[in-house]
DNA sequence: GTAGGGTTAG
């Protein structure tokens, strides 16, 4: 009866027939006599067949099991996912665990990451002389890896003599998951030197370290061996050699890897959009999208987070808003990844009151949700929300991050309390233990000089070790010029060209600075220094979206095709905003050009052309957002927020560093920037 | 009739 059993069984199994298992089944209740070895048939059956529940229903109505039993269902749960059903199985077994229920016991609490229960397994282990057996010795290494206790880890590791691949590759994931990279370093090391026969997943484990580190060489290295064992067309080494290309910036490399792959995958299609993306290649990463839904393959919650995330890039609201909406329809908008992209893109759109939306629809939110929120606000110089929404995370338990903190420090400056941020900054190491990085020390410094307290700025800078910090000295420099220190700003500023000679922002601002002042001899001084060193500014570059279409402008072209349009409605404008006001500011022309030509060249920058495109193209009373590539130029801001009053529109404008929110001919950043 | 680790986000 049994071996007839079981082969129909195969048999039904190879032919994907349920139908004839389930036949066998009924025949198998009715007989006479129980059969251990025949049941687990069953189990093992419908476990393969993906049937988990009929599974259980099989063990359930067992009179007596044995490990074989268990085992079956343990692994049938854990392949489906159900890692705390498998360990809630234990709870039935009446017997001594043996080597394979106990390592699958151990690998449940590894996945759910529950280092309590995992010890327990552990020291089960050792008192029935179980510790050692190879499986269940890996599966205890694998789950202190899991459960960030990499100290217990190595004591396992240092403490077996001979190991196969598989602990390594559990030591280095351990180590990458918790950002301990020296001692993914160490083992990379010695897995070269001990171990002579690589696994698939020692390949994806070590492009996983390459990745971290941006170790390109030796992830080329890695790539040539993998290629003599044909291991580049299988599907998760080829996505862990996509991803290590693409964050060692290297997209064109990253996409060979994935179109060699024979079988792809829509964690390949997203490994590849992700490598785009990261090297802010958003529009092919976009079109690869649209290549997979052709093949068929369905997005899941990462593809559409990338998605999203190359919207953000763009700052393309109606493209984010279309993601969004076919998210929803998928019901993976659900999903706490999507919702966080979603947040990203509408705050990087200029869109804050969105961003704000979905957070408040989202079922469940995490410290990033909470960020985005904050840092959000932040960039759009709304510094009391911003504060307003870290202590409503507080009151929430959430606990706050590096990155919340930087959110907290600039809001704290953009409000003037001096106080309150070098508080924050003290809890943020005493409490927290987060060590402060560049980006709070220069909001550090920004609070200083939003003070005015430039000195005390300066010594800062010095006295935190930051002084190879362009970004910090930048700071103190564009407080220079709003509060026309020129004396200082001077000082500063061949601090940072020595930094980093011919740094184009810096000129820009000590022109600014200098026109500010009324210092004309300065600002002829800084043109000439450009001249004599050759430094060029950058093209100015600002889009507009209107329908579909992305309209480009760069400032002085005039190859748009609706020019003479946009010349028309431009001369309008500042002719009107010249009536309660507006005066030119040819200080921040750069160029030697006669002083006729000055005006012409002002009204031709990039933002100025889009606005007036914008305003031709939009309903009356429509929000106009524009994204411009370096920041907005201090005679457009003046313009624009005229032009808002002029026409009441709300102009949001995406510059190189922050939002302005112009409205009423008000700035959000209230003309500090 | 039985086993373990892996790829995509920030």
């Amino acid at each position: 009866m049994r071996h007839a059993a079981v082969a129909v069984l195969r048999a039904a199994y190879a032919a994907g027939d349920l139908s004839k298992g389930k036949a066998l089944h009924a025949r198998v209740i009715r007989a006479a006599h129980f059969d251990v070895v025949l049941h687990n048939n069953l189990i093992s059956f419908y476990a393969k067949c993906g049937r988990v529940r009929l599974a259980r229903k099989v063990f359930d109505a067992m009179p007596f099991r044995n490990a074989v039993s268990v085992n079956l269902l343990m692994s049938a749960y854990a392949s489906s996912g159900r890692h705390k059903e498998s360990f809630a199985l234990l709870r039935v077994v009446d017997f001594g665990l043996n080597e394979y229920v106990l390592s699958a016991a151990v690998s449940a609490t590894a996945h759910v990451r529950s280092y309590d229960m995992g010890r327990q397994c552990h020291s089960y282990a050792v008192k029935a002389g179980l510790a050692e057996q190879p499986y269940v010795c890996n599966a205890v290494l694998n789950m202190y890896c899991q459960c960030a206790h990499m100290e217990d880890a190595v004591k396992i590791f240092e403490n077996v003599s001979s190991f196969d691949a598989f602990a390594f590759n559990s030591m280095i994931n351990g180590f990458l998951d918790h950002g301990q990279l020296d001692g993914s370093v160490r083992i990379v090391r010695s897995m070269t030197r001990e171990v002579e026969k690589w696994d698939p997943v020692s390949y994806v484990a070590v492009l996983g370290h390459c990745a971290s580190l941006k170790d390109f060489v030796l992830g080329a290295q890695v790539h040539a061996q993998a290629l003599k064992r044909r291991l580049e067309l299988n599907l998760f080494v080829g996505s862990a050699l996509v991803d290590m290309y693409g964050k060692s910036n290297r997209a064109h490399d990253a996409n060979c890897a994935f179109e060699v792959l024979p079988e792809k995958n829509v964690v390949s299609w997203t490994a590849v959009m992700t490598a785009y993306t990261q090297n802010e290649l958003y529009e092919d990463a976009l079109q690869l999208f649209l290549d997979m839904e052709m093949e068929g393959v369905q997005p899941n919650e990462f593809t559409y987070a990338v998605a999203l995330n190359s919207c953000a890039g763009l700052a393309a609201l109606r493209n984010g808003n279309a993601f969004g909406a076919s998210a929803m329809k998928t019901g993976l908008w659900a999903h706490l990844l999507v919702g966080n992209a979603l947040m990203n893109m509408y705050s990087k759109s200029g869109s804050i009151d969105d961003a704000d939306r979905v957070f408040m629809s989202m079922p469940l939110c995490d410290v990033v949700s909470w960020n985005l929120m904050i840092t959000g606000y932040a960039h759009h110089g709304l510094a009391r929300e911003a504060m307003e929404a870290f202590h409503s995370m507080l009151s929430a338990a959430e606990v706050p991050s590096y990155v919340t903190f930087v959110g907290v420090l600039s809001s704290c400056a953009q409000l003037g309390l001096v106080d309150e941020g070098f508080y924050y900054l003290n809890v943020m190491m005493k409490e927290l233990g987060i060590i402060p990085g560049k980006e709070h020390y220069t909001c550090m410094v920004g609070l200083l000089c939003r003070a005015g307290r430039l000195d005390e700025a300066e010594q800062f800078i010095v006295n935190n070790c930051i002084c190879t910090d362009v970004v910090a000295w930048r700071s103190l420099l564009n407080s220079c010029q709003v509060y026309r220190n020129y004396g200082l700003g001077h000082r500063v500023a061949e601090q940072i060209l020595q930094l980093k000679p011919n740094d184009i922002g810096t000129y820009v601002l000590l022109s600014n600075m200098y026109a500010k002042a009324n210092r004309w001899d300065g600002v002829v001084k800084v043109r000439k220094q450009m001249r004599e060193r050759g430094v060029r500014k950058e093209p100015g570059v600002s889009w507009i979206q209107v329908g579909i279409d992305v309209h480009v402008f760069t400032s002085e072209d005039k190859v748009h095709p609706q020019m003479e349009q946009i010349t028309k409605k431009l001369d309008e404008l500042i002719d009107k905003i010249k009536a309660i006001g507006y005066v030119p500011n040819f200080a921040v022309v750069l160029h030697d050009i006669e002083d006729e030509q000055k005006e012409e060249h002002l009204m031709y920058h990039s933002e100025k052309l889009a606005l007036a495109f914008g305003l031709i193209h939009t309903p009356k009373g429509a929000t106009i957002r524009i994204m411009k590539n370096l920041r907005i130029c201090d005679d457009c801001h003046v313009a624009i927020k005229l032009i808002s009053v002029v026409t009441g529109r709300k102009i949001v404008v995406r510059d190189a560093v922050r939002f302005h929110c112009i409205d009423g001919g008000v700035c959000t950043c209230d003309d500090y920037w």
